[in-house]
DNA sequence: GACTCCATACCAACCGGTCGGTATGGGCGG
DNA sequence: CCGCCCATACCGACCGGTTGGTATGGAGTC
């Protein structure tokens, strides 16, 4: 007969448990807003806890907003669109996929990093870069593709592939403002429903 | 001799102080991490003042809302562009308009709007309601040019006056929290830069 | 027995909000 | 013109509760 260990090994340890609820609390009520007992208490953990693997509050948010990046990286690197042959249907696939995530709850779909941003941009330079790593990072992944499609197709106006990565970027996060704003996931939908087009005029689609 | 008032009258009164100070220090701080001292400082009233003005805090918010949606309204109903004929290059004008506000200081060219509406969407109906109104309100006069537009060009694509008006709102928000993350203000203007192409690419030109 | 991981108890500073009080000035009867 | 009434504007000390952060000790593991 094995021995029933004595700690409850079912649960994650505690540094997993608050990354994981920060996920959550922080889109709710913000990176100020949320106190560290609020984190605690949503992760089921003590005070000390939190203090054992993270300096200070600020640390943490550049934990948590790093624990972002892997999770939603991880995410759409297994993502289907990348199978698409032409590059160009890769990247609005990857927009499709963006839209099909808006739907649910606001605190679900939107981003922790740009609201995260919002708020601490001029008082934690920390936090602001690692933030910035984070949107760069993400936009990053799109260029390979964009640049592939510009040569591949032709292309409309003067632009790179690097701010048309950034320029979706901005558009999702001004989407998810939209729909905090209304509480309507709507009309974020419909923004990056123009977003979808204007990256369909910027190709010659070959006819 | 005139005699002198025993009040001073050069300084406003505290009311008009108070909703000043906020337009800087919340967009520099955010909503939440500015404590009612801060703004009394900033403005350089009393506490007392502030309560005597204002029943809570919360209510200083949405005040503060109203506030900035009455001063940004009465800008862009002053702006140049409404004085040209053509209701496509009227819209493209507030687009350069926007554009040229992009300089100087983050919490100089965002919005207080948008950095608000995130912190609170979810704990304060009353301020999440008044941002909805301040962003509708500001579309809804972007969507008579974006009507007329529609009427006198032709048209690309399946949409609406006030979607369109509401995505160019996204684009702007979005483009702030890209300056906010990267410290650099020529990310956002190119962002902005990619939704003008969009726009003209929507119409039809006369060639 | 040293080390990690965490719980409990605790702290000073700060939070939003209250409260008793003061100062100013306009309305108005005389 | 005076004196009284009272609403509005503002002051700043103060309140209970919460904040981020610390100090300490104990259980489990190597």
């Amino acid at each position: 007969m094995t021995a029933i260990p004595t700690h409850d090994r079912n649960t994650r340890d505690a540094r997993a448990q608050l990354l994981d609820a920060a996920l959550t609390v922080i889109r709710e009520k913000g990176f100020s807003a949320t106190s560290v007992d609020d984190l605690c208490q949503t992760a089921g953990v003590t005070k000390g806890a939190f203090f054992h693997h993270f300096r200070s509050k600020e640390d943490f948010g550049v934990d948590v907003v790093d624990y972002w990046s892997q999770t939603t990286d991880a995410f759409f690197a297994d993502a289907a669109y990348h199978d698409l042959a032409d590059p160009l249907q890769r990247l609005l696939g990857y927009i499709d996929l963006r839209t099909e995530l808006l739907h649910g709850g606001v605190s679900e779909f939107t981003c922790l990093v740009g609201t995260m941003v919002q708020e601490v941009y001029d008082t934690s330079p920390t936090i602001r870069a690692a933030c910035e790593a984070s949107i760069r990072g993400h936009a990053a992944r799109l260029e390979t593709d964009i640049a592939e499609a510009m040569l591949r197709h032709g292309v409309r106006g003067d632009w790179t592939a690097g701010d048309l990565a950034l320029h979706i970027q901005a558009v999702l996060q001004g989407a998810f403002i939209l729909a905090k704003a209304t509480g309507n996931v709507d009309v974020a939908r419909l923004s990056v429903g123009h977003l979808r087009r204007y990256i369909a005029l910027l190709f010659d689609q070959p006819s």
